[in-house]
This record gives C-alpha cells, sequence and structure tokens, in this order.
RNA sequence: GGCCCGAUGGCGGAGUGGUUACGUAGAGGACUGCAAAUCCUCGCACGCCGGUUCGAUUCCGGCUCGGGCCUCCA
C-alpha cells in the first residue's frame, strides 16, 4: 500500500486553485522544469504525428497516448489548451540519400492505387486505433498536404540566408545557426558516418528543404516551387503547421525520442532561421521513450508488426494497452509481452469492477450530472480529508507526468471509499483522477471488455445455452452433468465465473 | 567508428543514502458442491568488481550485458 501521507501536502495549500506546479522534463536541459506558459492561462502543444504509408503499431501509439496525457494534465491543471497533431502524407523517403524514393509513392505502386487514397486508409487506420485508446480529439489534425504553399514560403524567406542549391534539391546550412543539434547533444563532426553522403552537401548534418523530382519523372505527389517541380522536406511541414497554427513560441512540442536526434534539431534549425533568433520555436521539448519487444517486431521494416487489431483479434481490449503504457513512465523504454498485456488487461478489469459497484448507485446519476455541470463546486463539496486525495493525485501527476504512481493513488484512493455514504465522493474523485488517466473508467462495463478472440468458435448464444443447463444441473445438484458442460465450455475457451455477474469470460493466453 | 541510455522479485514497473511502491503471476485463508470470479493475508529483487560513507539498490569509477540514434521511423 503506497503512503498517501507521503505524497499529500498539507491541507493549508489545498485550496483547488493553488494546485501544485506542473514540473515536466524538457529534452532540451534535460531537466524538470516549471511549466510556464507563454500565454497566462493557455497551453499550446504540437506533437509530431505519424506518416501515413502504413498501419500504425502499437509502438506509435504509445507517443500519442503520452500526449494524450500531457494534453489531459493541461487540462486537469486548468490551462486552455489547444493542441495540434499533424498527419504527414508526404515527405518520406525510403532510401539513404535524400533524393530517395517516397514512402508514400512506392506504397502506391506497390498496391496500384492513388497515392491520395493510400493516405487516406493509412490516416483513417491511425483514427480509428487513436479512438480505440481513448485518446481526445486534438484542437486540430493538420494534413502536411494543406500546407505546401506555406511550406515554399516558409523556405522563401529562409533560403538566401540559409539555404543553398543542389541538382537534388534545396539544402538547410546547419552551419548558420547557433548550437545546431543541441537537442541532440551530437557531436556532427565526429566520428565516421555509415552512410553515403549526398554529393555537395557542405555538411553531413544539412538536410533537404525541398526535394526536387528528378529529371525526366513525374510523381503523383508534386508541387511547384521558386526550386522546381517537387515535394518539401519532410522536416519542413512541422515548422510551418506548429508556427501557423500556434505562434512561435509555443508551449511544448512533443515526439518519439527518435525524432530528439535528427527532425527536432532540424526542425529548431529551421525555427531559428525564420525567427532570425537563438530560440528553438517551443519552450519545452518532450519526448516519450519506445515500445521494445525483444523479437524486434516493433520495426516495420521486418514486414509483420504489432497493431492494435491484433491484440483485439487475440481478445484484448484495446484500453488494455492503454493501461499498460499509463503503468510505465513515458521517458522509460516499456517491454512488451502478452503476459505483460494480460496483466494490464487484469487490472483494467478489476479497477472497472470496483468502479461497477459506484455505479450501481442510487446517487450515481445526481453526481454525474453535479459534476458535468458544475465540476468545481462538486470537487468543493468534498470533505477536506477526501479532497487530500485528489491533491496527492494531482502532486503525483504533475511530478513529470507520474502515470504509474498515479494509478496507486488511483486504486489507494477507491480502497478507502468503504463507507456507503461516501460513494458520491468517491464518483467524483474517480471522474476527476480518470480525467487524466483516460481509462473511461465510469464509461466502460465490464462486459465491453469481454472481447470475443477471432479464435472462438462457440457463439454467445450457445454459451448462454449451456450455461443454462448447467444451471438446471445444478440446481438438481446433478454435479457430474454440471462439470462436464463447464468441461466443454473451458475446451472451447470460456471460462464459467459462477459469483460474478458477468458469468464467464474469454480465456486469454 | 561516433554519440546517448538502461540493468530492480517469475514477468512488468516505480522509487529511495538507512525502514525498499504497485500491478500481475505464485502461496495460504474466506466464499463455493468443486472451481472460477470476488475479498483477506503472505513470500519473492535492486547485473558484476572496486571506491566514497557509520551505512549504497540509491553517489563515483571500471567491467559485463542489453537497447537506441548516427538513413525514414513514436
Amino acid at each position: 500500500m503506497l503512503s498517501l501521507s507521503k505524497h499529500a501536502r498539507p491541507l493549508m495549500a489545498s485550496s483547488m486553485t493553488d494546485t501544485v506546479p506542473l514540473k515536466l522534463f524538457n529534452s532540451l536541459t534535460r531537466q524538470l522544469e516549471p511549466f510556464q506558459p507563454v500565454h497566462p492561462g493557455e497551453a499550446r502543444v504540437y506533437t509530431c504525428g505519424p506518416t501515413v504509408y502504413n498501419y500504425p503499431h502499437i509502438g506509435n501509439m504509445r507517443a500519442y497516448v503520452f500526449a494524450d496525457v500531457l494534453g489531459r494534465t493541461l487540462s486537469f491543471k486548468g490551462y486552455k489548451l489547444t493542441h495540434v497533431i499533424n498527419i504527414t502524407d508526404v515527405g518520406h523517403l525510403t532510401d539513404d540519400a535524400d533524393a530517395g524514393e517516397d514512402k508514400l509513392e512506392k506504397a502506391a505502386a506497390e498496391n496500384a492505387q492513388s497515392i491520395w487514397d493510400i493516405a487516406r486508409h493509412y490516416t483513417q487506420a491511425y483514427w480509428d486505433d487513436v479512438k480505440a485508446l481513448n485518446i481526445r480529439q486534438p484542437s486540430q489534425w493538420s494534413i502536411a498536404t494543406d500546407y505546401v504553399p506555406a511550406m515554399i514560403e516558409f523556405a522563401k524567406g529562409i533560403a538566401a540566408q540559409h539555404c543553398y542549391e543542389l541538382d537534388s534539391g534545396l539544402y538547410f546550412d546547419t552551419s548558420t545557426v547557433a548550437n545546431y543539434g543541441r537537442l541532440a547533444r551530437a557531436n556532427t563532426d565526429g566520428g565516421e558516418s555509415r552512410i553515403d553522403p549526398v554529393d555537395g552537401k557542405r555538411h553531413a548534418a544539412d538536410f533537404a528543404i525541398w526535394r526536387k523530382t528528378p529529371p525526366g519523372e513525374t510523381r503523383q505527389m508534386e508541387w511547384d516551387s521558386p526550386w522546381g517541380k517537387g515535394a518539401p522536406g519532410w522536416h519542413l511541414e512541422c515548422s510551418v503547421m506548429s508556427g501557423q497554427l500556434l505562434g512561435f513560441p509555443f508551449d511544448i512540442h512533443t515526439g518519439g525520442i527518435d525524432h530528439r536526434e535528427i527532425h527536432h534539431p532540424n526542425e529548431i534549425a529551421q525555427n531559428q532561421a525564420f525567427c532570425h533568433s537563438d530560440a528553438s520555436g517551443a519552450n519545452i521539448w518532450m519526448h516519450n521513450n519506445f515500445l521494445v519487444e525483444r523479437s524486434g517486431k516493433m520495426s516495420k521494416s521486418s514486414g509483420e508488426f504489432l497493431r492494435l487489431q491484433l491484440l483485439v483479434d487475440k481478445g484484448y481490449h484495446p484500453l488494455a494497452y492503454r493501461m499498460m503504457c499509463l503503468q510505465a513512465h513515458y521517458r522509460s523504454e516499456l517491454e512488451f509481452s502478452w503476459e505483460g498485456l494480460a496483466a494490464a488487461l487484469v487490472r483494467l478489469k478489476r479497477l472497472v469492477n470496483a468502479c461497477a459497484v459506484l455505479r450501481r448507485s442510487e446517487v450515481y446519476d445526481e453526481t454525474v450530472l453535479l459534476y458535468q455541470t458544475d465540476r468545481k463546486s462538486a470537487i468543493a463539496r468534498l470533505p477536506l480529508d477526501r479532497r487530500t486525495h485528489l491533491l496527492t493525485f494531482d502532486s503525483v501527476i504533475s511530478d513529470d507526468l507520474s502515470t504509474p504512481t498515479a494509478l496507486v493513488v488511483l486504486e489507494a484512493t477507491l480502497g478507502t471509499f468503504g463507507n456507503a455514504n461516501w460513494v458520491s465522493d468517491a464518483i467524483v474523485t474517480v471522474l476527476e483522477m480518470d480525467r487524466v488517466m483516460g481509462l473511461g473508467l465510469l464509461a466502460t462495463f465490464r462486459q465491453d471488455l469481454r472481447i470475443r478472440p477471432t479464435s472462438a468458435t462457440i457463439t454467445e448464444p450457445e454459451i448462454g445455452a449451456i450455461l443454462a443447463q448447467r444451471n438446471e444441473a445444478r440446481a438438481a445438484k446433478d454435479f457430474a452433468i454440471s462439470d462436464r458442460l463447464r468441461d466443454e465450455l473451458t475446451a472451447n475457451g470460456v471460462e464459467v465465473m459462477d459469483g460474478d455477474p458477468l458469468g464467464w469470460d474469454w480465456k486469454l493466453g
């Protein structure tokens, strides 16, 4: 049992207007920093989104669960959140050199479809996963191809002072900005590259701002520009969309830790050039660590990879994966295993089970209504000792989004609501905490978590019929028949649970 | 070759200069016709070698192993 008092703040400071300061780890400084909004009372966040040339794997989705928890926390802390996630539907290369093939063009060629159809299809697949993981809709999805004219304007603005043109495109000279690569802490001079550099580049780290279509070729996605027909370099889009939609400087830029080394340093260089400033464009840069899998299934290039739908096919509710993500800190690597996913599902089931007691209360509807219409007064009505739990939760989540400990606080808090008179307090507390965790604890029923594995052959009506027969046999104390029927269900992957309102569940693994 | 990170119980994963979360799995008990579900209780760990210290899993150094980035990648 976690010691709640260890995290609790003195009640003296317990007015909800005086919340714990939010501290976040800034990759730029590699330390925790208090969140101080650029615009008072507001939080503007930009998240590097997916490239839609393939299905997202669950490792990709960890980044958006993280960004979601960040956004939810900012809302929880009372900031007016503007969150932008981009959809990259252009500008990814498959080859080593900057002049290589575009991943979308390649996918279109392999599938004999229009590149635009491919992008639409995988964008929808991504949005399906977003929804299934209870990731909140951002204020805006920015689609890269909608911003190509803006990208060209941006490039024109920095071209003279910071760029040079080669046959293959317009390149950014990284020596023209101060402290290039400081985010990555990379020594850009040392070492030998394993990659053949593009001929003519002034520095190995220089990158494409505009990629020209090779002479004689025509691409499905290409635009006219002062540097000829072609497509924008993929670093350009994030600078343009974040700057246009959030304004420089904005508060927080998030992405996977892989972006810390190349993409974000390049984005920062572009921002510096555009703003004529040494500032990076965002006050805080945050990076989530990877989901790792020992057999390397997390790499798309290896062919088969773990999709959220595969988890569902095997009988795991998507929120079990969200739970799995929340159990680890976003800056730690997280090891994926089916055993670990099963553990997360069981934990989620038990939490939902505990919350089901609250939902059956006669004060449930009115309490939820009160919370939804006037959240602040619903919280203000909590007795002081009850409100302390929320302060504890606040201090934990405000400590660089410590979701693993926040989960423990949530569970420990639920455990203290033993008295029937505290049900409405418990409901308000759970609603408030789940606002951040996003597990849908009071929106999900136990039966929602009972996902039919695709391998199951027996149908739900058949299960119901057998269970009815079994109950008859049990009533007649004919346990031989009763046990035979249960064995039959077990053989079909069904677990019978007599003392559980649900009655039965699919067996996993 | 360069840069960076990690190593905690069966598995996952927090955290800490001294009393070492939590989940899941496992054990015992309650309940059950018997199980399961549920509830209660309980084991189980800090990679190796040195150093600093009264005391190190926690700080420092070395080693081993693992991972990431250097090319698109969450």
